[in-house]
DNA sequence: CTGAAAGCGCTTACAG
DNA sequence: CTGAAAGCGCTTACAG
């Protein structure tokens, strides 16, 4: 195995240019099938390996796209982010790009600092995975390469967002429990913390609406603070026969309260999540939730960003993925079907 | 903010050269400190980013570092490394590193195809997370970019290593029981599977030997197949008091078992886990268990890795980081102390 | 079908 | 303290 052959080795040993050795490599016109056929042989055997740097440099593109998770997202157990990226860096090395990790401190996050892997041109473009500040938003809006934000939208910024469709999700999930007879519904959520929350909310909303079910604001519980932070949960005097979560995590910090304060889950008080991610399937009962379809996101806003890296001048668009609910033992049957 | 900005650009607009530039902004002797002063304000309202390829080019290092994850470890609940892959991004980016992700799939590492990144020398280096068959790792020597293996070792590669050290993690953890008045003590993992399962096991039957007790090998219980794939958990006639599980996860499914068969944890049998991860915390009692020091091992691979870098005569080492008991409830004392 | 020339944006000697 | 020259390994546009 060679170490730093290069395409002027190549060329020096099968007495051509280097530029014929390019053109063959790269599947070029210009050089009979016959020498290309020779060459790629020559190359495999002296152990040649491709320089991207070298391309990287003549056209300017580092064929790397920084994936920027905000670290509040990546703590003990919260992994949902880092799942996300993992898809993220597959469907990005079929397109022959790299993906590159930055977690965003708190600290930088506050004091406006873009991330190093920016200032040093290691990336082309630019992926944020999960709610960041207003101020960051516009930071980032004003530098030159291509971003994309991914699970979260700021309604004051023109930019290209994939989103998991909060609102249809939580909405469907919510007309099933309906049709199911609940009548009285909760909400779980802070929802001013996100904009995925407040859609979730609508969309729950939106399904009381159709019903004429009242929104009865005793029901609608906080779950966090306004830096993300989860807070004790306070039950309502009465509790509804079910509960609407905005997310897996709060369905199953719900049902541990219910349980500590001698209710049983679903026989008492039915409970649903969104997610579907590691605490739907270790609550006690497994939670129906909503499925967020991670790698058709995934796919999408890599498309998406290598389409603006193509051609700077394409109209930014905001793409919405349907979820899917996945229906397992955490609902009650109240009415007869 | 301006795109394309070179140092070139700089010197024009300061009457200087380019090599002065250069000079300036890299903090190098033999520019006065007036003109770099003066340089570092101009670079700065001109909006200059660094361009790395080139200085990547010149130097012939990418400083990209390529983190290896096989796919197996990466399945729906295991996330283990992938956090430890958040943690090593962190600590390559301190050191104005980057870290690229690699999935390698199984399918590829059958067929012993190395990733593309090494392919277009997009990496100086490579950091393998987790194990990997032995023909892959044949491949991996043949190379020539400097590898450290992180959490396994094999012991017929010379290689870099920094591991967890299982052996006196699980040492020390079933001293632990004993010191608790347990005398008939079970191991739960499959001993052939991985080095780490089988260092913890020896860990254990260490602690056995010294105390006179003697190993049981109907309480040693097979965890999983050979591709890694848990199996179901087979329980012997007759309980041990304790079992010392090879993972937390299989810690947790333990109890699980346990508990469909009518026992409790702990009062009819203590069970311990390893790695304090997530179904340490989720289990019911919460585990008893050995947490991994994925922070402090990361900064050591990467230390190591980057010292390769330099200098490419070094010699290989295997470093192994202690881990330290967590105490919870998955315990039942025996004996009166 | 093949190749000589120029250039991507830096840095490293070396000369003044 | 400052700078002209060469080179890292490719690719592009042009000439033959």
């Amino acid at each position: 195995m060679g170490n730093n052959v290069t395409m002027r080795d190549i060329a020096a040993r099968l007495g051509v240019s280097s530029v014929t050795i390019s053109k063959a490599l790269n599947d070029k016109e210009g050089v009979s099938d016959e020498l290309k056929q020779k060459i790629k042989e020559v190359a495999e055997e002296m152990g040649y390996r491709f320089n991207t740097l070298a391309k990287s440099m003549k056209e300017g593109q580092a064929y790397n796209i920084g994936v920027i998770i905000p670290e509040r997202f990546t703590g003990e157990i919260q992994s949902f982010y880092l799942k996300f990226y993992q898809h993220i860096a597959r469907v990005l090395d079929q397109h022959q790009y790299s993906g590159i990790l930055h977690i965003l401190s708190s600290e930088d996050e506050d004091h406006n600092v873009l991330p190093r892997i920016y200032y040093d041109k290691k990336v082309d473009g630019l992926l944020i995975l999960g709610q960041i500040s207003n101020d960051y938003i516009n930071l980032l809006n004003r530098i030159e390469i291509p971003i994309v934000y991914i699970d979260f939208y700021n309604e004051d910024a023109e930019a290209d967002t994939v989103i998991t469709d909060n609102f249809s999700g939580v909405y469907e999930m919510t007309n099933h429990l309906i049709k199911n007879g609940h009548k009285e519904i909760g909400f779980v959520g802070n929802i001013y913390s996100t904009s995925s929350i407040q859609d979730r909310f609508l969309g729950y909303y939106k399904s009381l609406l159709e019903h004429k079910l009242p929104l009865n604001q005793a029901y609608i519980i906080n779950d966090r603070d306004d830096r993300g932070k989860y807070i004790d949960l306070e039950m309502p005097e009465k509790l509804p026969t079910a509960f609407v979560c905005n997310c897996d995590q709060i369905a199953y910090n719900l049902i541990n309260k219910l349980n500590s304060l001698g209710y049983r889950v679903p026989e008492d008080c039915s409970v649903v999540g969104f997610d579907n991610d590691i605490y739907a399937q270790i609550a006690e009962p497994k939670l129906t939730t909503v499925e967020v379809d991670i790698e058709e996101m995934s796919r999408t806003a890599v498309n998406l960003i290598i389409s603006k890296l193509k051609s700077k001048q394409k109209k930014w668009e905001q793409v919405s993925v349907k979820g899917k609910i996945v229906y397992r033992n955490s609902v009650k049957q109240l009415n007869e079907s």
